[in-house]
DNA sequence: AATAGTCGCAACCGCCGCAGC
DNA sequence: TGCTGCGGCGGTTGCGACTAT
């Protein structure tokens, strides 16, 4: 799938930010000479706090779409595209940054194993994640992964890997932070129940640490979201054809093998090469805090 | 402390498909 | 039907931040 790579001048090595000759954006089609002076204005490179705020203002009174004429009725110095991508991927309100989730590393897993590189696509599985943000997470991360198993991120061993080895374990992952949650909230409730001489059962609390608060708010927020998109059997089956094949869905109805039963005799994930992996893996991910795709892989 | 190497992200690019004329 | 402009997509890369030596 990979496209070759095709030449062309980075004008952004030269002095970001600076105003530059665009060479080629059929946006701007370089045909008046009034156009031409635009675009000796154009700017390019990282954007700047007041640009961000003239964007969101003009987006705020406006709306979005016409990217543009909206980026020369807003005054901005760029071109559309440059608008869009800019709000769609870091100045929409609804845009969530941090770290992906196990659940949305999970569903990335999947998607991706289903759609391949269709990161729009994928990217509205995840509600507020973009797909430019999706599409750097499976390159930096996914493929270095690959890359440290000496095979291809689209290849079948890759992906048998993952199918059998990293996603069960960030669905157990998730079990098991589920089942501390609970835990937590259980105990929580416990205490205050007993501190009122109460009864815990349904008490909703929150978390009683930090920690707990982060992970709550971000498997409520989100994990919970997707699962939901992904459970459904309906969009399921529209998605793939036969959604019996689906690993995530097939785990949830308790026809998933573990990791630890791939690894032996038996298993569908008999790989040779990647025994000795698989060996180390399913003896080392009995710890508490492994569902980090990071944690995952350093027990290699 | 200085330097080299690596990583992650934001932003750009060309291509493609669609809509309007 | 062909042309043009635009929006969207996937691929790529420059650069700052971080880590190792």
């Amino acid at each position: 799938m990979a496209e070759p790579q095709r030449s062309r001048s980075r004008s952004r090595a030269s002095s970001p930010g600076a105003p530059v000759e665009l060479d080629d954006d059929h946006g701007q089609p370089g045909g008046a000479a009034q156009d031409q002076e635009e675009q000796l204005e154009l700017r390019r490179g990282p954007w700047t706090v007041d640009e961000d705020l003239t964007l969101v203002n003009y987006i705020a009174d406006h709306g979005e779409g016409r990217w543009n004429s909206l980026a020369r009725a807003a005054g901005l110095k760029r071109t559309g595209k440059s608008c869009r991508l800019r709000w769609l991927n870091y100045l929409r309100p609804d845009v969530k940054r941090g770290n992906f989730t196990a659940d949305e590393q999970l569903l990335i897993l999947d998607l991706h194993t289903r759609w391949g590189n269709r990161w729009s696509k994928i990217a509205q599985h995840l509600p507020g994640r973009t797909d430019n943000e999706i599409k750097n997470y499976w390159r930096t991360r996914v493929q270095k992964h690959a890359k440290q198993l000496n095979c291809d991120a689209n290849s079948k061993r890759f992906k048998d890997a993952m199918r059998y080895l990293w996603m069960p374990h960030l669905v157990d992952a998730d079990d098991h932070r589920r089942r501390l949650l609970q835990a937590a909230h259980h105990h929580h409730a416990a205490d205050v129940a007993a501190a009122h001489g109460l009864s815990g059962a349904g008490m909703v609390t929150s978390a009683s640490s930090d920690s707990f608060a982060t992970t709550a708010e971000s498997y409520d927020d989100v994990g919970g979201l997707c699962y939901a998109n992904l459970l459904h059997a309906g969009e399921m089956a529209a998605v793939g054809g036969g959604g019996g094949c689906w690993p995530h869905e097939a785990n949830h109805q308790g026809l998933w093998p573990a990791a630890a039963d791939q690894a032996g005799s038996g298993g569908q994930f008999q790989d040779p090469e990647l025994s000795g992996w698989v060996q180390g893996f399913s003896e080392g991910m009995i710890t508490e805090n492994f569902w980090a795709l990071e944690d995952i892989w350093k027990i290699q």
